[in-house]
DNA sequence: ACTTTAATGAGACAAAAGTCTCATGTAAAG
DNA sequence: CTTTACATGAGACTTTTGTCTCATTAAAGT
């Protein structure tokens, strides 16, 4: 008879199943959105039956898609030497990572944004997973060298307005309301980025 | 024999309907999300077949139904006497007004911003309503009073850094992408608005 | 190798979303 | 008032989306 390990009963066929259909997913958003369930099933090899006891509906499983999405590494983000200790200057490298992040997959990412504001808005509150902050670490890394010089509050203070103006959804905004060409919309963050900066540090 | 008017044939009784199906959804919207384009057609009282002939699908009419939400108009925003012509005090008043909006009907500026990005992400690139920009004459509005110590250029980037800092998305990255509660959300983007005023100011 | 049992595929089925046609009513022109 | 043209309602119809069942397959313990 079988036994019930710690992952469960089947669980790597599971997880491969779930992995493909995953990968199918995001594989078909590179190119197009208004994906349905039953072409990402065909996509992933997989029968619509399966995809559906994997995932209620395209949205569930769009969203958790997009989750996982490449973000840049803190690790491989800052190795480059040519990045010094200067706080702008390593965010406006950030910044820049997070620009070709999402010129790459830009379809991608939007889709991710929209399944994210309408699962938070979705009455059923069915554990949806909700959004996961990926960029609060990236910033804390590029401010790390100068933190010191920072008080607590201060420090806590810019990372978070930075995170306003470094995310997604600036670009957005930049694109969509402001209509700003891919240069205007860098300039404009970047020299928030040195407001933001600047103000932290001279409080300090 | 009946003429073409101007508007068009029988053109107020159109636009009647279809005024009545965007209150409708709109009115939907305020408790629900994930309306169907039957529901809407019932609450307008209009036949299914009549919602469709007005808007391919839900998500068009759901677009244009959030396209227009209630939005504070400058002049009576700045009419309030105790607001002076210090940009940093008009830019918070102008701050809390959009937050007292965004929390009294969160759930259909969550949708809208949803729809908008979904219709830019569609491949199918029908003449679908642009996302239009509320914001930047109201930023207009709270600087004007200070607007000639400013350069050009300086004016333009503070309008515009204020425009990421200031809107609705930037509410959804405090909400759910850092988690921060109203009041905090309140103090860091106050404290971004600070920055940006000040280095502006600052250069000029 | 054998057995057990959960995952899968196939397909029937139901519900929802979207299309189309035709008869009806009614706003506007004469 | 009469006529005309167009918006509407009703409903048949198709497609898509989601649910359910059952036989088959294959992973893991014995």
């Amino acid at each position: 008879m079988s036994r019930n390990t710690a992952a469960g009963r089947r669980s790597n066929q599971r997880h491969r199943t779930r992995k493909d259909l995953l990968l199918a997913a995001r594989r078909l958003l590179q190119t197009r959105s208004n994906l349905t369930l039953e072409e990402v099933a065909a996509e992933a090899l997989v029968s619509r039956a399966t995809a559906y006891r994997y995932f209620p509906n395209i949205d569930a499983l769009l969203l958790e898609a997009a989750l996982d999405l490449d973000t840049p590494e803190p690790a491989t983000l800052y190795a480059d030497a040519r990045v010094g200790d200067d706080p702008v200057a390593r965010l406006k490298h950030l910044d820049a990572s997070f620009e070709e992040m999402i010129r790459r997959n830009e379809t991608a990412l939007r889709t991710m944004l929209s399944q994210s504001l309408r699962a938070s808005t979705s009455e059923d509150a069915t554990s949806v997973p909700l959004r996961q902050n990926r960029r609060t670490p990236l910033i804390e890394a590029a401010l790390a060298p100068q933190r010191r010089k920072l008080r607590d509050a201060d420090y806590r203070l810019l990372c978070r307005a930075l995170a306003i103006v470094l995310g997604t959804e600036s670009h957005v905004v930049c694109k969509d309301v402001l209509q700003l060409s891919d240069a205007q919309a860098r300039k404009v963050r970047q020299w928030a980025i040195e407001a933001l900066v600047e103000k932290a540090f001279a409080q300090s």
